[in-house]
RNA sequence: GGGCGCUUAGCUCAGCUGGCUAGAGCACCUCCCUUACAAGGAGGGGGCCGGGGGUUCGAGUCCCUCAGCGCCCACCA
């Protein structure tokens, strides 16, 4: 295409990167730029399992980094001539979302209500009034749902517009929630299905409780955090009398206590076999017991078993078979009955802490133990991990609950290894974060508890039978047929019975719980490809297994790895061919940059100052899986480099031959040695940045694409200038146009995946159609064009130049001044390659004559013209 | 306690499978308005590549070890 109009007019006379981002968001989104085509066959696909953001609040600096990182990889794939399935998601499902629409509209889901399709809610705005729980309005799920849409809408559209601004290549129709009603239907089928294969089962057992929000919660989420405790050290009494001595850190739990444990080669205990100890204060006779678990070296070496302080408390109790005597209720306080085996005077003793907080009771019970002088000495304040769920404010206790499981391995050694040997299937990147996988699911001591008792997310779609006496009949759950999908148990009625069997005996109930959140984003693929959906374009044959999950990895545990026990047992498949992982963004003092250290970044501001490229230069120079500093330099940068190309740019686009734009010197041929040598480096180039970006690596991409302009622009630009404007005539001219031509058609490309706005704006000075729908540069077409010459020579010629300017830096004077006569002193081989570009560096360096001279090391005499 | 990562110029970092005098940008110093670019250009100073061993003709790069920092995991009486 050489129409004049190519040749002037399009060349802006002063480049500038203002308002080039709303112009080309808009083109693109007219232009439908990034649209996935639903005719490619898998092997034409590259599919991206894009991580959902949560919406609870805003985008920060970190979310900028990572999906730049991903876009980077997006846009390459788009130019290899790949399909790119690119994907958006919301996360609005979960605990964040639950509180955030509790707060602003002033309500508290209620699963047990009806819903009510003209409910309004009191406060419309956010403005109601903080810590006011008792007035906020009772309402139904559905509702709450709908008033969740209404408030996560707005956030959605700035996260769009955010993401839109940053240049993501994402094919926004794919857009989903993972609260909507596709991805509900979606978690509740999989859910079905995995309890009529038997990967999910319900149990009645201890597991981990957050008094707080009244909860079960999963492994996955928890956290051990520092707290200061305290070593009590208590007189239990041996059958002859005498003391035995444990120390504890939870003294309260001793109405609980089921057994003393030592270990089994402790000679101290080993004469206690088969005795009986009683406690202290509530005198309960438990025997005493031998594990390995139990530690010799930890206090006196003996423990006092309870349930359930700990989960080695579990798993004592289980594995030795002792009685449950739990004394901490749901709501973390003491329950209304002493355990059974509490009598007498005991009785009286544990009706003082009822009701009461463990704090509370603690101080109860270490005064009781006092009075009766059953408390060896003080208190011997300590600091240790305690476990916390990772959103709660209290610690973690055990508490015996029916909860819903999805096996996982914790359990089963053979599902384990295969779930291991999925991880090997998939490529990390880096590598390493593959044993964080590994070490996890070694790690697991249990299933996948997956049921909340929360209010918002997606219900367990199961309801059960009442039996006469209203008892729910557990082991016969109902459940809906599949093209009822999605339900909500608590409004809608199971198949064979009526609404008002609703909680009456030979009725039936809903179960109350939600999923996990991590029960549906889990699903990512299934959701964004219509697993199973109406689906009839085939989406999901044509994009499953995906190429590609990017992830923070510190989500490896719970996303990474629940994704994979899904697609493990839907289609016995790893999801993903490729796990890539991002690191965090730090603020200056390398800490982690987060909302409550108050030291997180606006992204669009730093989007308005330094422009969309700039702040994407930044992120794609993080390398991947690597926490990188939050750094404005490195984005001044980047402003500085789009810069430069736009005046590089210029510059090449001036060159265009007469009558036509400079694209019709795409295909004249390259006769100088210094233009082949250029193309034959540039054709490395291409070569470095297409492995680079094979291996995921965008930064490595990105720094030496950058390398190779700088030397471009600072050598090569100015050793050609002067032959360009047709100095030596227009034969050696034309191979400098068709060489500008063909670098400039390259380094576009090159550069498209980070800088996608500067390089389609001076794409668009030039050529048809966008940059980012064109082919990844070709390097045997370069090095075609490039004949055999030595990429060495433009090197070689760079550094003499340098030579040349540095005794007119040295002499203070103007790089302008002539140089009258100077002499090159290289090697041989040197010297030999620079024989065909010698008068490129005579007229790069003003030089009346340049002469060369064997020796064994570069350096450069020169005689400089008197200043006039 | 186990595992992983990091440690290179004042700062932020490149240095892939070991190979010419260790690189970039920022910052600092000197100079230059040269017709792509002064939000630029040319040049310069600055590094026992965390410490100590080892392998090798040769180690920032491989092995061992120690130290510091960070992350993940762990049964926290």
């Amino acid at each position: 295409m050489n129409t004049p109009d190519h040749a002037e007019g399009r060349i802006p006379a002063k480049p500038t990167l203002d308002g080039i981002e709303s112009r080309w968001v808009d083109q693109w989104r007219t232009d439908d730029t990034y649209a996935f085509d639903r005719s490619a066959t898998r092997d034409e696909v590259f599919a991206i399992d894009t991580p959902p953001p949560t919406v609870s609040g805003s985008l920060h600096v970190g979310h900028v980094f990572s999906y730049t990182h991903t876009d980077t990889i997006a846009r390459y794939q788009r130019m290899r001539g790949k399909d790119v399935f690119y994907p958006m998601g919301w996360d609005d499902n979960g605990l964040p979302t639950e509180r955030r629409v509790q707060n602003y509209f002033g309500v508290r889901c209620d699963p047990s209500l009806p819903y009510d399709p003209d409910f309004e809610p009191p406060a419309t705005e956010g403005t109601f009034p903080k810590g006011s729980d008792k007035r906020q309005v009772p309402v139904s799920r559905p509702n709450f749902i709908e008033l969740c849409d209404r408030l996560v809408v707005e956030d959605e559209k700035a996260f769009e517009n955010l993401f839109r601004l940053l240049g993501l290549s994402v094919d926004w129709s794919l857009l989903y929630a993972t609260i909507d009603e596709r991805s509900r239907r979606i978690s509740q089928r999989s859910f079905l299905n995995h309890l009529s294969r038997g990967d999910a089962y319900q149990l009645q057992a201890p597991s981990l409780w957050d008094v707080t929000f009244q909860t079960a919660v999963a492994q996955a989420e928890l956290e051990d955090r520092e707290r200061p405790s305290a070593y009590h050290t208590l007189r239990f009494t041996r059958p002859d009398g005498s003391d035995l001595l444990i120390d504890t850190t939870r003294p309260e739990l001793l109405p609980a206590c089921v057994a003393v444990v030592a270990h089994p080669d402790d000679e101290r205990y080993q004469p206690l076999e088969g005795a009986t100890i009683t406690t202290p204060v509530y005198g309960v006779e438990v025997p005493m017991v031998f594990h390995e678990l139990a530690d010799p070296e930890k206090g006196t070496g003996t423990a006092m078993i309870c349930t359930f302080g700990d989960l080695t408390d579990v798993t004592w109790w289980r594995e030795l078979n002792l009685p449950a005597r739990p004394v901490i209720g749901r709501n973390g306080r003491f329950v209304d009955e002493a355990p059974d085996a509490i009598q007498g005077e005991g009785r009286e003793r544990y009706a003082e802490v009822i009701g009461k907080t463990i704090h509370t009771g603690r101080e109860i019970i270490v005064e009781q133990l006092q009075a009766a002088d059953q408390l060896v000495g003080e208190p011997k304040p300590i600091t240790h991990p305690v476990k916390f769920y990772e959103k709660g404010d209290k610690p973690l206790e055990i508490i015996t609950t029916r909860q819903w499981y999805i096996r996982n391995g914790g359990r089963d050694d053979d599902l384990a290894k295969a779930l291991i040997d999925r991880g090997e299937a998939i490529a990390f990147h880096p590598d390493y974060m593959r044993g964080r996988y590994r070490n996890w699911v070694e790690g697991l001591n249990g299933d996948w508890l997956i049921s909340r008792q929360r209010f918002f997310g997606v219900p367990i779609p199961l309801w059960y039978p009442l039996d006469a006496e209203g008892e729910p009949v557990y082991d016969e759950p109902l459940a809906p047929a599949a093209e009822l999908l999605p339900i909500d148990p608590s409004t809608d009625v199971p198949d064979g019975y009526t609404a008002d069997q609703r909680n009456k005996p030979g009725g039936f109930m809903g179960d109350p719980d939600v999923m996990d959140t991590w029960a549906t984003s889990s699903l990512t693929p299934q959701i964004a490809a219509l697993w199973a959906e109406d689906d009839p374009d085939g989406l999901w044959a044509r994009v499953y297994p995906y190429d590609m999950r990017p992830q923070g990895h510190d989500i490896i545990r719970t996303w990474l790895f629940s994704t994979v026990v899904r697609s493990h047992f839907e289609e016995d498949s790893v999801p993903w061919h490729n796990a890539c992982l991002s690191g965090w963004i730090l603020d200056p003092d390398r800490k982690k940059m987060s909302k409550s250290k108050g030291n997180v970044v606006v992204p669009i501001d730093l989007l308005e100052q330094y422009g969309s490229d700039a702040v994407r230069y930044w992120a794609a120079s993080g390398r991947p899986g690597t926490d990188t500093a939050f750094d404005e330099g490195q984005m001044k940068i980047g402003r500085r480099l789009a810069i430069k190309l736009l005046n590089a740019s210029k510059f090449a686009l001036g060159m265009a031959p007469a009558g036509g734009g400079l694209a019709a010197a795409l295909d004249a041929p390259v006769t100088e040695a210094l233009d082949q040598s250029m193309l034959a480096q540039l054709a490395s180039l291409v070569d470095d940045a297409t492995a680079a970006f094979d291996g995921y690596d965008y930064a490595r991409a990105l720094e030496r694409t950058e390398s190779f302009f700088w030397t471009f622009t600072d050598d090569y630009i100015e050793l050609v200038k002067n032959r360009a404007y047709a100095s030596r005539g227009d034969e050696a001219a034309a191979s400098a146009h068709a060489a500008l031509a063909r670098a400039l058609d390259s380094l576009l490309r090159l550069f498209a995946p980070f800088l996608p706005f500067v390089t389609e704006e001076i794409w668009s000075w030039w050529r048809d159609g966008s940059l980012h729908r064109q082919p990844w540069p070709n390097a045997s077409a370069l090095r075609t064009a490039a004949g055999d010459a030595p990429a060495e020579r433009l090197t070689v010629a760079g550094q003499v130049l340098s030579e040349l300017r540095r005794p007119k830096t040295e002499a203070k004077l103007s790089l302008r001044t002539p140089i009258t006569s100077a002499t090159i002193t290289d090697t041989a081989a040197r010297l030999a390659l620079i024989t065909d570009a010698i008068d490129d560096l005579a007229d790069a360096s003003v030089a009346a004559e340049l002469q060369t001279a064997e020796g064994s090391e570069l350096s450069v005499a020169a005689e400089l013209a008197p200043e006039s």
